[in-house]
DNA sequence: CCCCTTAATAGTAATTTTTATCAATTTTAA
DNA sequence: TTAAAATTGATAAAAATTACTATTAAGGGG
């Protein structure tokens, strides 16, 4: 593994495969969803070690977690600055080009001072170009 | 009530002191949380009901809904625009006042063309003032 | 002011997502 | 090879939210 914090992880066959996995797919798949892929290829594979190798991945820094708000949370093998859009239609996850304007939030808020921000959280929501081509 | 959708809503007894004890606070209370602080005044209100009336008051743009990542919505009666800092120290959720560049977003975005944009969610984490004061 | 229709409520159960527990297993380093 | 420690599968538990239902009450028309 890539990050300090994961010297002492071990990289497990169910780790390696929840990692090819989630790298095969742009969907953006929930743990649950991620489950049901990764026991075609380790059928005694528990939906618990899912969720945790999940979260040890998102604290190495190997994969992003997301919360669009859908009160379940996603995951994404993608670590190139990208965004999200979250199709109200189809429920689609669909990635949105990095603009760099983050920066400029960071900039004009580290500005005024009083209190120090970390991260800036962006997401949308809105019509894929799918369904809006099924609209008209 | 304000919106097209909330025609036929009846303020009752509970759902008025829900907001009226949303909009006396503004620390973005979650459901369970507020449902605490109403039940003082009505103390054989269920969570149910605290639940049902946030969902309605959101839908008729009475309250916003908030989901900061946390695993649990928030809630705000302040509809003026504004983002929230999450503080990853002591949790708390507090107003950050608006920029208005999801403007220039919503632009760029717009100007791709292959999906509509219907909102922009955008927060914070990071570490409030007091927080910061503790650790120097 | 009193019905009457129907939305809303309290209380409860159920669902959904996620985390915790723990004995057994597997990995890795010495 | 062996032993310490991380990981696993199975299961239970927790936390947040939604669904169900008999009863209550809001509020418009008469």
């Amino acid at each position: 593994m890539v990050n300090m914090d994961c010297e002492r992880t071990r990289l497990t066959k169910q780790r390696r495969v929840v990692l090819e996995e989630l790298r095969k797919t742009t969907a953006h798949p929930t743990a649950d969803e991620l489950y049901e892929v990764v026991r075609k290829r380790l059928p005694n594979i528990s939906l618990g070690t899912v969720y945790r190798n999940l979260e040890i991945l998102s604290a190495c820094g190997e994969v992003l977690k997301l919360d669009l708000g859908e009160g379940k949370k996603r995951f994404d093998a993608c670590m190139e600055p990208h965004y999200h859009l979250r199709c109200t239609e189809c429920g689609r996850v669909i990635d949105v080009p990095y603009l760099p304007l983050e920066r400029e939030f960071e900039e004009q808020f580290k500005a005024m001072g009083s209190f120090k921000i970390t991260s800036v959280q962006i997401h949308f929501d809105g019509i894929c170009e799918g369904c809006l081509k099924k609209m008209n």
